[in-house]
Formats: C-alpha cells, sequence, structure tokens
RNA sequence: CGCGGGGUAGAGCAGUGGCAGCUCGUCAGGCUCAUAACCUGAAGGUCAUAGGUUCGAAUCCUAUCCCCGCAACCA
C-alpha cells in the first residue's frame, strides 16, 4: 500500500493560537483525509515549537517558569486541534524527550559530515530586548522598543555549513524533485537561491538563552531554534530510537507551511538532510496569510478573529469549509463575517444541504424512503471529470480549487431536478420514469457525500448514517457501493441558518 | 537599475495567440420536491496606460504608472 506523510509547520507556543494556525491546521487536515479516503496509509503529524528567545522572554515577562508557560499556551493547541476536527496521528512537542534527543542526534550527524564549525557571530544586540536586532528594527539606529542603540556584540556559535548545498537545493527545486506549491512560491525561492544561500548560526551560548536543546558535547550552548525545530518531522517519528514509522513513512510526502518560513524549509531544512544523509521531502505546500475585513488582523483596529471563538460560536464544518473555499489556498486571503455567511449559505445551505433535502424527501414521498434501482449512473462521465479535477487539483496543493469541480457536479444534479420535474412525473404516475430519477439523484448525491467528507467531516457523516453508507470506505469502493433498496432515514438541513 | 508576483464585470478570481469566463452580489422571469431553497435569462469589462510584433494579443515584446511579497539567523 502507497503511504503518505503530511505535517504542518509547528505553532510557536509564544501565543495563543491565531487565524492562521486554523488555516493551516484545516488544509492539513483536508489533505490527510483526501489521501486516507484514496486509500494511502497516510500519517498526519502537527505540534508545537516550544524553544527560542522569544518564548524565554515572553515567559520571563510573565513571571512563569518557561516549560510551565509552553504547558499552558500548548493547551489551546490541543483544544484548537480538536475544535477543528482534525484527525492528526500524532502532536508533537519541541520540548518532549523523544524530540530532543532526536534533534542531538541530527545534530551529531551534521557534525559527522563536518558541517558544524565554531565561529563567532556579531549582530546589534539590544540588552533591554535580550536579542539580536537586524537593521530593520532600528529607527535612526535605535531600538524602537527601548530608544536605545543596540551594542556591537560578538559571541561563539556553532555554524551550519549551508552555503556547501546551495547549488544542489536550487537544482532539486528547479528539476521539480522537491516540489514547492505554488509556482509563485518556487520562483520565489529559485531567485533567492541564486544569490547563494550563506552559513547560517546554529546554536546560542546558555548564558544568553538558557532555554533550547542542549549542543551534544558542548554545555554551553543550546541549538538555535530553527535548528531543532525543522527536525521535528523526523523526530516526531521516533527517529532518536530507530523507530520503525521512520522506516514506514519518511520521507515526508507534503509540509505544509505559511509563507513566512519558506525559506528555513526549502533552504535550511533540506541542507540539513542532505548534510546528514537523509532522503528528502517531496514537497512543501505553501499557504498565505489571512487578513480580517480586508485588512491586516491586529489589535488596535480590534478586527482580530480568534478561531477558539470562533468556532465556539460557528459550526466547525462552516469554519473549515470557509477557509477551503474562500481562502486562495496558495495565496493570501481574507475572512469577513459578511462572506463567512455568503459561502455558508450558498454552497453548504442552498447548494450542498438543500440538493440532499430535496432528494431525500422526495424518495420518501414518492418511495416510501426506498431508494429505486437504476441499472447505470446518468452522469457517470461528467463525475469521472469532476473526481479527476478534484484529485488533482488537492494533489497539486490547491483545496479550494479541487472544492470547486464537487460544487459544480451539485449544481449540475439540481439542474436535473429542474429538467425532469420529478413532482410532475409522480402527478402523471410515470413510475418508472420517476424511479430512474430518484435513483440517479441518490446515487448522485452518494458520490458527492464522498468527496464533501474531507471538508466537511460531521456534516457529511450525518448524510451518510441517512443514505446508510459507509463513510469509512475509500472513494472507490465507496462509489460502487450500493444504496438501491435501501431505506433512508428521515433528513433534517443539515446546514441551519447561522444566526446572524 | 536589488529579486519576485500582480493590476480582467460591484467583490473575489480563472484564462499564456484565435468570438472575454467562473463564483458571489444585483435585476427580471419560472418552478414548488426542498433549508424563502432550486432553475432560466439579463445588465455590468476600452482585460492598468502607451507603443510594437502578428492575419489575429488579456495572452508575446518595449516603455510608463500603481499595488503586494521577499531582502534570511525573532519565529
Amino acid at each position: 500500500m502507497s503511504k503518505f506523510y503530511l505535517t504542518t509547520a509547528i505553532a510557536y507556543t509564544n501565543a495563543k493560537p491565531h487565524l492562521g494556525h486554523a488555516l493551516e491546521f484545516v488544509f492539513a487536515d483536508i489533505i490527510a483525509r483526501y489521501y486516507r479516503a484514496k486509500g494511502t496509509d497516510t500519517y498526519f503529524l502537527t505540534g508545537t515549537d516550544e524553544h527560542g528567545s522569544k518564548i524565554y522572554k515572553t515567559a520571563k515577562e510573565a513571571g512563569r517558569d518557561t516549560q510551565e508557560f509552553v504547558d499552558d499556551v500548548v493547551q489551546h493547541f490541543y483544544k484548537l486541534a480538536k475544535d477543528l476536527n482534525l484527525t492528526n496521528d500524532d502532536f508533537v512537542r519541541t520540548s518532549s524527550d523523544l524530540h530532543k534527543r532526536g534533534a542531538q542526534k541530527i545534530w551529531n550527524k551534521l557534525v559527522e559530515a563536518d558541517d558544524i564549525y565554531l565561529n563567532s557571530y556579531s549582530g546589534l544586540y539590544c540588552s533591554g530586548c535580550e536579542a539580536f536586532l537586524s537593521e530593520k528594527d532600528l529607527v535612526d539606529g535605535k531600538c524602537t522598543n527601548h530608544m536605545v542603540a543596540p551594542e556591537l556584540l560578538t559571541e561563539e556559535n556553532y555554524f551550519f555549513r549551508l552555503s556547501k548545498y546551495s547549488d544542489k537545493i536550487k537544482d532539486l527545486i528547479k528539476s521539480g524533485e522537491l516540489k514547492v506549491y505554488p509556482d509563485v512560491r518556487k520562483n520565489e525561492m529559485l531567485a533567492f537561491l541564486n544569490e547563494g544561500l550563506q552559513d547560517v548560526s546554529f546554536s546560542r551560548p546558555k548564558n544568553i538563552l538558557p532555554w533550547g536543546i542542549n549542543v551534544p558535547n558542548d554545555d554551553s550552548q543550546v541549538m538555535y531554534v530553527w535548528c531543532d525545530a525543522l527536525t521535528n518531522y523526523l523526530t516526531a517519528l521516533g527517529y532518536a530510537d530507530g523507530d520503525t514509522k521512520v522506516a514506514k513513512y519518511w520521507p515526508c510526502d507534503l509540509h505544509i507551511i505559511g509563507k513566512d518560513i519558506l525559506r528555513f524549509h526549502a533552504g535550511v531544512w533540506i541542507g540539513m538532510l542532505l548534510s546528514a544523509g537523509l532522503p528528502l521531502p517531496k514537497a512543501i505546500g505553501v499557504h498565505g496569510f489571512v487578513t480580517s475585513e480586508g485588512k491586516k488582523m491586529s489589535k488596535s483596529l480590534g478586527n482580530v478573529v480568534d478561531p477558539l471563538d470562533l468556532l465556539a460560536t460557528s459550526p466547525v464544518d462552516a469554519v473549515r469549509f470557509y477557509l477551503a473555499r474562500e481562502i486562495p489556498t496558495g495565496d493570501d486571503g481574507d475572512f469577513s463575517k459578511e462572506r463567512f455567511n455568503i459561502v455558508y449559505s450558498s454552497d453548504l445551505a442552498n447548494n450542498f444541504g438543500n440538493l440532499a433535502s430535496r432528494v431525500v424527501s422526495m424518495v420518501h414521498k414518492y418511495f416510501n424512503g426506498v431508494v429505486p434501482t437504476i441499472t447505470e449512473f446518468k452522469f457517470e462521465p461528467e463525475f469521472a471529470d469532476c473526481f479527476k479535477t478534484y484529485c488533482s487539483e488537492i494533489e497539486n496543493f490547491d483545496i479550494k480549487k479541487g472544492i470547486e469541480s464537487v460544487l459544480h457536479f451539485m449544481t449540475l444534479l439540481n439542474q436535473y431536478v429542474e429538467e425532469t420535474k420529478p413532482w410532475a412525473l409522480a402527478k402523471e404516475a410515470k413510475t418508472a420514469e420517476l424511479a430512474l430519477v430518484m435513483g440517479n439523484l441518490v446515487e448522485g448525491v452518494k458520490r458527492v457525500t464522498y468527496l464533501m467528507a474531507p471538508y466537511v467531516p460531521n456534516a457529511t457523516l450525518e448524510l451518510a448514517k441517512i443514505l446508510q453508507i459507509d463513510l469509512g470506505l475509500n472513494f472507490e469502493a465507496g462509489f460502487k457501493s450500493v444504496v438501491a433498496e435501501k431505506t433512508l432515514g428521515e433528513i433534517t438541513p443539515l446546514f441551519p441558518r447561522l444566526e446572524i
């Protein structure tokens, strides 16, 4: 059986989840559910990134122990995953022992490859911020938070010889051996690689940053947070202990990330794997950011959408569907209350929900709920097209286009109802004709239910009960499963109107 | 001349040489199985601007204007 291993980026636990986390979670979950429904042995990993100076600082400012602080924050991410109905197989935390040992094992591999060396790093250090600042953080040469000029500080760091792999990485992306979706991100990365990658500082002195994973054989240094974080994709599979999951699922088939961290994944991470002599991931899917009511979310504008609040007041399927359907998968998108309601009403309630509702009702009305037998599905060719598009779009990391093909197919079924007018056939007692129409409609709704399932798992589960179909079946088996002669359950609206 | 992406109907987008499309919204009509849902039709675009190549350009070339992302060691 083929396998598919996919990951989200691990969320940074310096603050509660925002809508962008929900977006990434939903994208990943839809893809995971899709591959499972294709009959692929799928492993879906998500988790949290818990080291780094920012977390250390945030915890310190809150007067908290760092571990306790992240233990608290991670609860919000657990809750988000649960509330979004995620089917992740594991949730990795970088403060876990398994991860730490795995990260150290990889570090040693890099050392063995002679890609780690000691050097000095100089930067502009603000003692108020307890962090190095870059030029763009400064106004008039001063730190904007503390209004003092940072001092030039030099510290001893281990460096990773990333420059060595620059050309190799460029070739991999250029040739498509490592896919980067969408093209605009691929081009951006290639352009960046044209400049050539620099070696990167891979550790921090412990006296400045005590919160991190110890560098093996040097008690005075901890790993730079990215060095540790990136390895989670491997360590979570049990890399430290030579777990069989590594053999089974590595290399990763798809890393889903935000556009802000493309370089770390398509650059640093690939370099690390090359250095360690490990197989490389197949693809990186890059999504954009979500704005709110047309503007970047900010506290001062008061337009911040808290995904946990949203899920507390709206059905999870509505949230999942909005993110998947309305936000272009590889691009930025907007969240607005107005669009949220429109998308829910027109696509879910009016198109899908109402289609199911009218079809099931008519089977009850005209055939006492017993689905008539048909010998051949009238829309087999149209459905084949729809399914083909659905698959290829999702596999090429376009979740929005994937579902659009299904929505079009639903429209086709709605049109068929209008053309055949079952109510008129019933009145004229054209039973054979009516049976044919209804049989085809139920078959159509059944197919659609399978395709909608990764996007709106709750509603489709409910509909599956009414249709008496098994959503646990993979697509092929599900499409072939027989609904004829079954007695349908009673239907209530799958997507009741939202309270505005 | 830093690199890259983009400017197409009220909104969001598709469309890389051959009569300008999709979804939502708007307006009109039809239907009554259905969640005031569904179906049909209409209005609405000088495809950023100017020039060029071509039998033919939203699509290729040149210039200009505007918007956005990136310019890495905070994640």
